[in-house]
DNA sequence: AATGAATGAGGATTCATTCAT
DNA sequence: GATGAATGAATCCTCATTCAT
C-alpha cells in the first residue's frame, strides 16, 4: 500500500492556513506562505485540500463545529435554563473568545465562504428557545418580538466577536472579561436571576 | 473651476475605491477595478492618491469624518441628553447604517487600516459622557465601571455594525430597523427615559 | 488466468489513454485523467507503460497495427485487384473511419509520436502495387510519376481521415459515406472499372 | 499621452505564437517560451493579448484572413474559370503551402480554436461555384451531388494541406510541387481543360 | 506487485506601480 | 498634468514521475 495520508500535515496545514487567513485574510495569504509556515511544499497542500477555499472553509467549518458541538453538548446536560446561561457565559463563550483566529476569519469571510446566516440562525434559535423558557419560568413577559429578539441575539453575539477581535488585532483595550460581565449582566437583569460562575461548573 | 473638475475625479475615485474595497476586500480589488469603473486612466488615480494604502485610508478617513462629524455637530445643537440620544437613535445611526460599504471595509479593515481602536476610544468617550449625564439627571446609579461601559457600548456599536452589513452581505434577515429598535429600547429600559423618534427633529 | 485480468487492466489503460489523447491532445490529458477514467491508481498505468510518450505511441501503434494487419490479411485473401480495392474501400476504410479517437491522434500528434512517414511509407506502396497492377491489368497508362502517385495516396488518405476527423470534432456537415464514395468514384474513373460493395463480401 | 500600443511588439508576439504553437500545439507551447523568443517580458503578452487563446485565435485568423483576401482579390480580377483555377492552383496555394506553421496549426487546432467549418464552408461554397461554372461552360455533367462535392473540396483541400505539414514536419518525402500537380491534373482531367502556369500571370 | 502521497518545477495570469510620451 | 504601456514578481494550481509502504 502507498502512504497514508498525514492527519498530522493536515492539521499544521489548517493551523498555518487559519493563522494566516485571520491576520492578512483570504486573498491577502498564500498558499505559498502556507507551505513556508509549515514547512511542507506547495504542492502537498493540495494532496490535502482541493484548492484555497477548501482550504478556508475547513478551517471554518471544523472551527465552528467544535464550538457548536461543544455548546449543544453543554447544553444537553444541563437541567436547568440558568445552569445553560450560566454554562454557555461562563465556559463556551471564554472557549470561543480564545480562538480570536477563528473569530476574525468568521468575520471577515463571513459573507464570502462562511455561510454565517445559517450560523446565525441556528445559534440564534437555541438562544431564543433558552430565553423563552427562563421568560416563561419567571413569569416575565418578552418586551420584544421574535424578529427582535434575532437582532438582539445577532447584535450580541457579532458585538462580542468584533469586541474581542479588535482587542487583540487593533488593540482596544477591552478584556472578554468585560465582554462576558457585560452579557452576565444583561441576562441577569433581564430575567431577575443570579448567573453564578459556580454555576458552569 | 479647474479645481472643480478635478474633486469630482478625486470623488469619482472614492466612489469606486469604496465600492470595490467593500465587495472584494483589500486585495481583492484592484486599481485598474477602480479604474475601469470610474473610466479613468490607471496614471490617473495615482495624481490623486499616492498608493491603494492611501486610498482606502482616506476612504475610512472621509467616510468615518462625516459620520463623526454629523454626530458632534448634532449633539452639540441639542441641550438634553434624551434629545441627544434620540438624535443619535432616529438620525445617526440610520443615516449611517445606509452606508453599509463605508461599514464593511471599517470593519474588515478595521485592524489594518482603519485605526478603529482610536475611532472607537473617541466615540465611547461621547457615549460614555453621554450615559453619565442621563444617569446623574435620573438619578440612577450606574451598575458597572467605566471599563464595563466602554465594552458594553463597543460591543453595541460593532454589533449594530455587523448586524447591518451580514444582513445586505449574507442575508440575514435582520432589518436595521430592528436593530435600531433594539438600541432604543436597551437605552429607554436603562434609564428609564422614552426615546420618541419626534425628539430627534 | 492472472495474466488474464493483466490484460484488461492494460487494455483499459490504452482505452482511456485514447479517448482522452484524442479529445485533449497529447499534453492536454494528463495521466491522473486516466486513472480516474480507469478507476486505476496512478501507479498502476506506470506499471504498464514506462510513461506518458510510451502510453500514446502503444495507443498510436496498437492502433494503427489493427488496420494495417486487416488491410494486408484481407488482401491477401482477395484474388483480383478489383476485389481488393472494393475491399478497402467498403470494409477497411469503413472500419478505420469508425476509430476517429484514432485518427486524431494520428494526425496531430503524426509528426511528433506517430512515425507517419514509416507508416504511409508502406501504406503508399501497398497502394501504389495496386494501381499499377490495375492499370496494367486494364491496359492504362499512368499519367504521373511514381512521386506523384505518392502525392496522390497521401492527399487521398490524409485528407480523407482529416474530413472524417473533423466531422465528428468539428461539425463538417460530411459523412463517411460521401467520402467511400467519393474515393470508389476516383477508382472507378480512373481505371475504368466498377466497384460494387458486394465484392467486398 | 502614453506610450503607443506597438505594432512591432505585437507582430513579434504573433510570430513567435505562431512558430511555437506550430512545433509544441495548444498546450505544449508556453506563454514564457513566447517571451523568451520575443525576448519581451511575459507581461507584455498580455499587454497585446487577453490571454492564450486569444493568441492562437489571431494567428489563425490573420493567417486564414490573409490567405482568404488574397483568394477572393484574386478570383475577383480574373475573369474565366480557367484563370481562376490557374491562379489558385500556381498562385495561392503555392502561396498558402509556404505557409508551413498556419497549416500545422490550422489543422491541429481545426476543431478547438480555427471555426474551420465556418472557414471550409464557405472555401467550399467558392470552389463549388467555380466547379459548376466550369462544368456548365466546358457542358460536363457533374457525377455527383453537392454533398459529394463538398466532400471531394474538403478532402482536397485537407489532404494537401496535410500531406504539405507532414513532408516537411515529419519527413514524408512528398513535396509541394507534387502536390500541385496532382490537383492540377485533377482538375484538367475531370474538365478537359488544360491549366498552364502562366494562365496565372 | 500495488498503491497513491509526495514533490517542485512550471503552467497561465494578475497587479501595483512607474515613467516615457 | 494626463495617459496607459511596461514590468516581473507573485498569484493559484497542475503534473509526470517516484518511491515509501
Amino acid at each position: 500500500m502507498a502512504r497514508e495520508k498525514d492527519e498530522g500535515k493536515r492539521q499544521a496545514i489548517l493551523a498555518a492556513a487559519k493563522k494566516l487567513f485571520a491576520q492578512e485574510g483570504f486573498h491577502g495569504a498564500s498558499i505559498s506562505d502556507m507551505a513556508r509556515e509549515t514547512g511542507l511544499p506547495v504542492g502537498s497542500i493540495y494532496t490535502y485540500f482541493e484548492n484555497k477555499e477548501d482550504l478556508i472553509r475547513t478551517v471554518i467549518d471544523e472551527g465552528w463545529g467544535e464550538f457548536f458541538d461543544g455548546l449543544t453538548l453543554a447544553l444537553s446536560r444541563a437541567e436547568s435554563p440558568e445552569r445553560k446561561f450560566a454554562i454557555i457565559i461562563y465556559r463556551i463563550l471564554p472557549g470561543l473568545f480564545e480562538d480570536v483566529d477563528l473569530i476574525s476569519i468568521l468575520l471577515s469571510e463571513a459573507a464570502r465562504f462562511a455561510d454565517i446566516e445559517e450560523k446565525l440562525e441556528r445559534l440564534s434559535a437555541i438562544i431564543a428557545d433558552l430565553v423563552m423558557e427562563l421568560a416563561r419560568k419567571q413569569d416575565i413577559r418578552m418586551a420584544f418580538s421574535p424578529e427582535q429578539a434575532k437582532a438582539a441575539i445577532a447584535l450580541y453575539f457579532l458585538g462580542s466577536l468584533d469586541s474581542v477581535r479588535l482587542s487583540r488585532n487593533a488593540g482596544l483595550g477591552i478584556s472578554a472579561e468585560s465582554i462576558i460581565a457585560f452579557i452576565a449582566f444583561t441576562i441577569e437583569n433581564s430575567f431577575r436571576i443570579s448567573l453564578d460562575a459556580s454555576l458552569a461548573s
